[in-house]
DNA sequence: GTTGAGCGTT
């Protein structure tokens, strides 16, 4: 199974490579998602990650939430379902 | 050349 961790408080100047490497040491990463503002493209600091084992990225959020990351402290959990995009 | 809560548009 596959979990979708939510990523918060990252620095300005973290990479999705970064992340997927810090994720990386705990278990498959199947996907890294760093969130941007859509209307100026400015870094919002936030993002998410997909990982293919559930428990690994349980692992992965006790191990890495509020732990220093890239001179500040991220914030790891569960991320909420994203809508999918409606089609009619 | 900036800023700081927060859940994304593939």
């Amino acid at each position: 199974m596959s979990k979708n961790l939510y990523v918060g408080n990252l620095a300005w100047s973290s990479t999705e490579d970064e992340v997927r490497t810090a994720f990386e040491a705990f278990g498959e990463v199947t996907s890294v998602k760093l969130i941007e503002d859509r209307e100026t493209g400015r870094p919002r600091g936030f993002g998410f990650v997909e990982m293919s084992d559930d428990n690994a990225a349980l692992e992965a959020v006790e191990a890495l939430d509020g732990k220093d990351f890239g001179g500040r402290n991220i914030k790891v959990n569960e991320a909420k379902p994203r809508v999918e995009r409606p089609r009619w």
